[in-house]
DNA sequence: ATAGGGTTAG
């Protein structure tokens, strides 16, 4: 059978991290039954592919092409038959080989990250078929599959054993295996892992994806220096850079302060090394030029910008004039983006917490009243903090967590003990429409802080804090981690969803612009 | 029998 495998349909990875919560994968398929013409519309060509599964019993095989296929078309609708076709194997009690295996983490894998839990869904089938089922093994492209998830969820426990099993499989030494460690390192937030992962790769088999990951890694660590060296090796290394080389390269630039080299490297990406700028090139431009206080040369730029500005761009000039505090321009961006991606209510938090920090009572009024109008709803913000390998996660002002009494506890004598070495506590960073005291309450138990006490209370003295957040980390609890940082002599590395903050002896790595 | 690629802005 021919198949139609479209290669291009690739999935567009997001940044924004999702927790990975443990569910029992099998248990939940197992209610589901296969009713295909129900649920989704399905090409002309996977109707005939479903058409083994009719067999008695189907074959491994069927299934193998059939998770194939999906993985190539990977969307969400297709996912969901793809849930459906996977129940139907395990309700066939068809186990599943090496290969199957193998397409079927890549299938739940490659979908994974637009959506929450599916992350989480890929992580439980692979840790199941490495335990269930010792004839099934991994392969290099189960693990480069796998990886990824392990990433997007920050579970660097995971990822950590994969790594194990990789180096029990005797797959450590696989080029590709090797590169997708270091994206899973560093996006878990060991940078120095993913260093360690990056030198092990012999320097004639670092490819440019290689070394676009080590790039991005110091990028989004906001290690500039190294982001240019890195660079530079790799020009000396006589490895082409591409368009995602740049974007990490002008956006590690704008992590750490380094706006002229970054918009040096703009002006030269063309010419000298015939790259054209895309939108996320603009978008790192008008974000560095925000950063020296050019916000009106970056207005001019996207007003001559060869193509249309999407909302990446226009996203960008609105983070760029809160930064820059310019209600002005801020409104231009925001008149964009309300056009081209209405669904998107992070905009109008920001903006009506510019009109907030302007005073501009009423603005924020008439944004919360057309939100409320729309049935919209402000996105929860939520953290999570991985020990020993599980994943805890904290919705703001949460209480259902076993341990809540004690977190409590602590954020109620946290405040008062790093006051006396200079806290304030701002509740700027809270804009409802509630009384001082109510604001004070719900800042103090912010998911992001939540996370920190528990962390807090469940290490050893000395140990490292990682927590993850959906949104962006909010400037009191930034303020917050980085005193609990000096007090309690720890290290903690806060990942949000733009890049990552290291908090050490009351200073943030992201140097307090971010 | 199947033979699949990791990286992307604010």
């Amino acid at each position: 059978m021919q198949l139609a495998i479209r290669t291009s349909a690739k999935l567009n990875i997001n940044l924004s991290p999702t927790p990975c919560i443990s569910s029992p994968c099998y248990g939940f398929l197992s209610r589901h039954r296969l009713h295909v013409s129900k649920h989704v519309t399905i090409p002309q060509s996977l109707g005939t592919l479903l058409q083994p599964l009719r067999q008695n019993p189907p074959s491994v095989f069927s299934y193998a092409l059939i998770f194939q296929y999906l993985t190539a078309y990977s969307n969400k609708n297709l996912l969901k038959l793809g849930h459906q076709v996977h129940a139907h194997m395990v309700l066939h009690g068809v186990m599943p080989s090496s290969f199957t295996a193998a397409k079927l983490v890549a299938m739940y894998a490659s979908s994974g990250y637009t959506q929450n839990g599916f992350a989480s869904r890929a992580l439980d089938l692979f840790d199941q078929m490495m335990l269930e089922n010792s004839e099934v093994k991994p392969n290099w492209v189960t693990i480069v599959s796998i990886l990824p998830a392990c990433a997007h969820s920050a579970a660097l426990d995971r990822g950590k054993r994969i790594h194990e099993i990789c180096r029990h499989n005797g797959l450590d030494s696989h080029s590709s295996v090797q590169t997708a460690l270091i994206g899973m390192y560093a996006k878990c937030g060991s940078l120095a892992d993913a260093k360690q992962c990056f030198d092990k790769i012999s320097p004639g088999n670092r490819g440019l994806v290689a070394w676009n990951n080590m790039i991005t890694a110091y990028a989004s660590h906001g290690r500039g220096r190294e982001c240019v060296l890195a660079f530079q090796d790799m020009e000396a290394s006589g490895v082409q850079p591409d368009a995602i080389t740049f974007t990490a390269l002008l956006s590690g630039c704008s992590h750490s302060g380094l706006a002229d080299v970054g918009l040096s490297y703009f002006y030269s990406m063309k010419n000298q090394y015939s790259v054209v700028p895309r939108l996320e090139h603009y978008a790192c431009v008008v974000d560095l030029l925000s950063r020296v206080g050019q916000l009106v040369e970056a207005k001019e730029t996207i007003d001559q910008m060869p193509m249309q500005p999407g909302p990446s761009v226009w996203g960008a000039l609105l983070a760029a004039s809160h930064r820059c505090r310019n209600l002005q321009i801020a409104e231009i961006a925001a008149k964009q983006l309300f056009v081209l991606e209405p669904e998107n209510t992070g905009n109008y938090v920001l903006l009506s917490n510019m009109y907030a920090e302007a005073g501009k009572w009423e603005e924020v009024n008439n944004l919360r009243v057309f939100l409320k109008g729309h049935g919209m709803r402000k996105s929860p913000g939520c953290s999570w903090i991985e020990i020993n390998g599980n994943a805890h996660l904290f919705i703001g002002g949460d209480t259902a967590h076993p341990q809540a009494r004690e977190i409590y506890k602590l954020l109620e004598e946290l405040p008062e003990k790093i006051k006396t070495i200079g806290y304030t506590p701002n509740t700027s960073f809270s804009l409802h429409d509630i009384s001082e005291e109510e604001k004070m309450l719900s800042l103090t138990t912010h998911s992001e802080k939540l996370a920190i006490a528990f962390g807090i209370l469940n290490t050893r003295t000395g140990q490292v804090l990682r927590v993850t957040k959906n949104l962006r980390i909010c400037g009191d609890c930034h303020t917050f981690a980085k005193f609990v940082s000096d007090i309690y002599k720890r290290e903690i590395i806060v990942r949000d969803v733009n890049r990552f903050h290291h908090f050490q002896d009351g200073f943030c790595s992201c140097g307090d612009f971010w």
